[in-house]
DNA sequence: AATGAATGAGCATTCATTCAT
DNA sequence: TATGAATGAATGCTCATTCAT
């Protein structure tokens, strides 16, 4: 591939990427994106052969992206396992913050069916060694409850930094506008990690 | 409305109300809808104004019907706020097993932005005062971490259920698929409400 | 027929004799009238059978009304056959200005085509006798011009008016706007009618 | 453009402006121009927008053209004022024959409204200049009244020519059929003529 | 590699008309 | 007589995709 088509393929990628993770998939439309892009239509169809194609495609990128983000912090800036819940938990959601499009094609991916989902597979699930190691040791210290399994836990910190972020808009109006201020979001993330430490 | 106009509303926002839930605002067409309903297209109109309008009830509606279930069964089955956490994490797994439509319209609503969510604003935040009196009491006999504030506490609780069924699909094969069997279920409740306790 | 069913059908046929000369046939829609009416649709199906039978209806009642308007006042006030040109000019003029409608609404026929048109065969024609008795008596005094028959006479005398009204908009951008103005419309009459009489 | 487009382009146009002229805006349907014009529906919003853009387009070529032809015809062929007023109704006769679309479309928009009419507002009204000429030079000589100013006087002949065209249908049968054989219309031009020239 | 032109199925919405009460 | 409910065939317009240069 020339040096030329590697920069339409790459403008082509991050600007469907922006507008599925705002639009979703039958929201954007390829007119759209070429428009924007400032490429020709057809070149979506030369590099990524179809619509589904091109999301896949930027499904698995930030996917992949993320992936490796997580992969080089998770775990790695915790210098006292005596707040490992805090460090990680603050940690999912600096990652929702740095890469907003994660969440929402994930979501997107969620709301459409295995289909997509399907093509992440083989990606994750190393990520989290690291992590466990220090879990283990945490429990050992007594600074995580003996009775719970590394997966709960993490689950519990994973779940509350995504529904942070993916219910905003409701979450906002119905429980506490506060949380989304930046001291409400320092206090939340001090308090929440507190409470999944379970002790 | 007469007898048969009132059933053929209700049929069209039932059908309506299934494939947008499935399928998404976007995903869903108007047509798909007339026909799975066995209404004639133009009802919906007659009804709804348009497809915005439609998805908008659709909403609501759902979004009513939870609010009711929500207010009728949080925390009244309580008769020992000692497993406070356990009880209420459960009723909001059996609310999302029951009402899936719930949280899939509520994520499309989310996604697609303030739009939709703005109909939302004036129905729920009275649901939690009986909770909170609970919440109260818990704290004092020390069931729960005397730390957390109820917002941080309720968010918590409510955040690994929507978790748990919102990412089904990408958590069951990057983090456990045992999580989604009905052994695995029961046991994520209790860890996650011990956990979850804070103390 | 009843009194009440009298009333209904009148009030439907002056709300949607109104719509159609401002919108014509097709930019007239029935749902429409009805509702400008207030009157169930199902009514105007009841008394007119069609759409286009109710158009007609129009079309006829206009056409009748301004032809009894016509026979009354045509030549009647002629007191000096030395000004019969000026007179006949400005009652064509005038008529327009007081039936508004029923130039648009011949228009719309005409170009619609024969199918309405046909409709209105048999009403006029005999309009003209009085005025002709007239017109003989201005030619033989050399009032009007001895070489022209009746027929192009009235044609003229007609036309001016005709094309005042019904071109209105287009004249006044490209010929002169002062044409349409109180002064200018009653020095063009007085104009236009000396030329008319051809002397 | 492409030579296939501007090909495409012009047939759209064409089909259209015969469409039009023929039943008006509301009574042309979009489906109909792409199936008579034998080309894809879609070209017609890719090169006119909407439906009322391509009818302004229309609505502005006739008008256009016509106009081109006004100002290369009229008064051109006059080598003796002393018939100014026959030959020039004779152009304006011509005028309407040779394209007949003109007086259609010029009605519709009349009927339709401000909307349309708007669009024709700079191109004409230059074309009276040399008409005037002759117009002064006749009535020095005596050949037109001298009571009468210009306005007044090709008004009341583009009416002749105007009514004649437009009221074809219902004049034939309310005044004279005869006036629209070969032989009445000529009769007719020659009548007209010397009424108009009023003296 | 890149682009303008073209296509056909699809989409939300409307309309004239009929049915049932 | 009057009215709300229902219908099916449009109707203007869009979209993902392919063709030709």
């Amino acid at each position: 591939m020339q040096e030329r088509a590697k920069k339409t393929r790459e403008l082509i990628m991050s600007t469907a990427l922006a507008m599925f993770a705002e639009k979703g998939f039958h929201g954007t439309k390829v007119d759209a994106i070429a428009t924007a892009a400032k490429v020709n239509k057809q070149r979506i169809y030369a590099y990524f052969g179809s619509k589904s194609g091109l999301f896949e495609q930027c499904l698995v990128t930030v996917f992949a992206e993320v992936n490796r983000f997580e992969r080089e912090t998770l775990g790695l800036n915790i210098d006292n396992i005596f707040c490992l819940s805090e460090v990680l938990l603050r940690e999912y959601m600096d990652l929702h913050d740095k890469y907003p499009q994660f969440q929402r094609m994930l979501t997107w991916a969620n709301l459409e069916g295995t289909e997509f989902v399907d093509k992440l597979l083989d990606i994750k699930s190393e990520n989290f060694k690291k992590v466990r190691v220090f879990f283990v040791a945490a429990q050992q210290n007594g600074f995580v409850r003996q009775d719970i399994i590394f997966e709960t836990y993490i689950f519990n910190i994973m779940a509350a930094a995504w529904f942070y972020h993916s219910n905003r808009l409701t979450l906002s109006r119905t429980l506490s506008d506060k949380l989304f201020t930046v001291d409400g979001r320092e206090q939340f993330i001090r308090e929440a990690a507190n409470q999944l430490s379970g002790i």
